[in-house]
DNA sequence: CGGATTAGTCTTGTCATGCAACTTATGGCG
DNA sequence: CGCCATAAGTTGCATGACAAGACTAATCCG
């Protein structure tokens, strides 16, 4: 809660202006901004005047006038391309990913491989993160600075401190990736999340300053076991330490098995991917595809294990959405690729034992197919850092 | 996110110095608070010169300057008594009440009557309330100003139209209080609230604009039935559509007794006041003191059903902390009544399934005993709108 | 070609804050 | 008793950010 001086005025409404260009679905003008915003078309063209040769916004060169529509032509207006980016680091159980993401959300490099690091040590596999995000650094074009970098991992984290205190299912516990990893970094600075946290930021936001359409959801995202995050307003809930989304240690049955975390009957326990797969008698290395055929082809083991998983999903979830008033699931990570089997079903059992459901009927959404969310979340928000303050980067600060 | 031009900069600072005065341990100086909020002597002199003028802050008389402190002695600041107040109204099942907070925070009047609505109807119930009402607001000292008024009702809440939907302990289904009640409130306007999540709004803050200890928590509030509400940094979590919070019928046991709501086993019928009775095989009219009386006197079925409630209370709890990451509980309502047996065991039960457990270790608080903390909450929060925009009161606007 | 229309710029005025000097009120010490 | 040090609070001036409205630019249409 700090004290506003004139100075403060002039970065909220920089800021202002930013997101607006950014957030909007196609190129407004500056007359546009100013309507949107109910700033005059003064300040605004002053303002965006200063962000454009700050390059956080660029003028589209072709500039629109339709015909049937009289008036000075608009110059459009959007976030510029390849001027700011920031890297984004994934370490999951079974691969690793660093993603160069820039202000308009395009994705200029990429790097990932697949790995086994399911009990793992940190060092070597840390290394290897590094010399992947060696190789997106070097293809930074020129005069494109980079703000910043986040690095997405499977367990629970102290972002403050950028410390990764346990994650059960990579085996390591009490690791600081920063100082490994800093002679790539330079002085960059690297910002520590869960995985779930930061792949439900992507989700809820496809480009820097942007939002997609739900921004009130419960992301799960599945690996080996259940990760979560709550995402309100589009912004994702960190609780009170930074650990909140642990949907995956939810009590579905106190008489159920025991978890690996110590308690009986968690939701990992019935729809992790491992739980899953035993569940249907698959052999653990089953990929999701296939045991979604087996589903189709009438596999009965296969069909049960999914309607234990949707079950216990759709109680886990009906006690999440009754406490937080959030209607709308998002499966990602191995949920989302058995997502089209599991949706109807919790759907049903959400309509049953959620308190508000005659009024807003929960819904289940599969999230895109993609092998990193976590490492464009992580990306996305170094660079939400900049939209929201991009008086930092301009000359005058 | 509307824009800023230089008003909003001079109502946020206004906002900021008068949160600084309500909020601060012992009455500060127009120095102190120079200091603490990092505004300029001459800045918060300007504008706390504006706030006592608009009542809205007073001097205290006392000049404080004590020995071994050279130097002009300070003018104490303090939210000024008896000049602005809001009305809080609460509709219990087992009574009604009314109260006028003013801007220190205290009652200046009250009327509180018990009374048995379940199962009732509105209409009678809403004008017994407005009669109530009109004797408290009949007491209104000369020269205060009732700034705005609220109603806590125990069910879901549509705050934007002031609607109950749905009280299913009343018995009452879509009814609109305001214009029932504004024959009584002139055109003071009435918010609308859940009682759970008013009655935590005033936990979290025992004044306008002041916050007590735990400002992260969650609050279990059982009259017959169990409400709750999830209070983060000191704001109580809507929701979406402002649901949020009905942890009563989170599942305990999927398997478990039918709920009156259509699920199955849920919270509610483990820990709600009747069914807690009924497992002690008690009277419903029994009440919670000779509850304790009988537990501690060693009557067996008693104690069961208090550690079948507690149980139930540290599965439901423990998916909650999980989820939020929010490690404080507070027991309000018939709960804070038998709250100290319930608590050591709700402890252990969460110690052993809060996947985070091992670091920050989850407690259970119970709530001061009052008979209408809703209607409390609901004053409170009327008068927080002008702590957050004191340039609402004063001369210019 | 000129009028209508809309985008963007420029100039002036307002106003809230920072800065620094000043006034006020008190304690301490010779 | 009187002077000085010290801290609280006030006053006048400079800065800078935005609003208002006039002005210029670029286009369509008749």
């Amino acid at each position: 809660m700090a004290n506003l001086r004139q100075a403060s005025l002039r970065h909220a409404n920089l800021a202002l202006v930013a997101r607006t260009v950014l957030g909007a679905g196609s190129p407004p003008s500056r007359a546009e901004v100013a309507s949107t915003t109910s700033l005059t078309r003064s300040t605004v063209s002053r303002l965006v005047d200063e962000l454009v040769a700050g390059g956080v916004l660029a003028e589209v060169g072709s500039v629109v006038g339709g015909p049937g529509r009289p008036g000075r032509p608009a110059t459009p207006l959007v976030a510029s391309t390849g001027r700011f980016a920031a890297l984004g680091l994934q370490v999951g159980v079974g691969h690793l990913a660093a993603r160069l993401v820039d202000l308009s959300g395009t994705v200029l490099a990429e790097r990932h491989v697949v790995a086994d690091l399911a009990g793992s040590r940190p060092g070597p596999a840390l290394r290897r993160l590094r010399t992947l995000a060696a190789g997106v650094l070097g293809a930074v074009p020129a005069g494109c600075h980079v703000v910043g970098a986040g690095l997405a991992l499977p367990g629970i984290v102290d972002a403050d401190e950028g410390r990764l205190l346990r994650a059960p299912n990579l085996g390591w516990a009490d690791v600081v990736p920063g100082p490994m990893l800093s002679a790539v970094l330079g002085g960059l600075g690297l910002r520590v999340g869960n995985e779930a946290d930061l792949a439900a930021h992507a989700f809820a936001h496809p480009a820097p300053g942007r939002d997609s359409e739900p921004q009130d959801f419960v992301y799960l995202s599945g690996e080996v076991g259940i990760g979560g995050a709550i995402v309100v307003d589009g912004g994702v809930m960190a609780g009170r330490h930074g650990w909140a989304g642990e949907i995956g240690h939810v009590c579905v049955d106190p008489d159920g098995p025991a978890c690996a975390c110590g308690s009986t009957g968690c939701l990992e326990q019935y729809a992790g991917r491992l739980a899953l797969l035993a569940a249907a008698g698959l052999d653990a290395a089953t990929t999701p595809a296939e045991m979604v055929a087996r589903v189709r082809d009438g596999d009965e083991k296969a069909q049960a294990a999914i309607r234990a998983a949707a079950r216990a999903l759709g109680v886990a979830l009906a006690g999440v959405v009754n406490v937080l008033d959030i209607p709308t699931m998002v499966l990602g990570g191995h949920l989302a690729q058995v997502g089209e089997l599991l949706a109807p079903e919790i759907e049903q059992i959400l309509g049953r034992r959620v308190l508000s459901a005659a009024w807003v009927r929960p819904r289940v959404v599969v999230a895109p197919d993609d092998p990193a969310p976590g490492a464009t979340g992580a990306a996305l928000l170094a660079l939400d850092d900049l939209v929201r303050d991009p008086a930092g980067v301009l000359g005058t600060s």
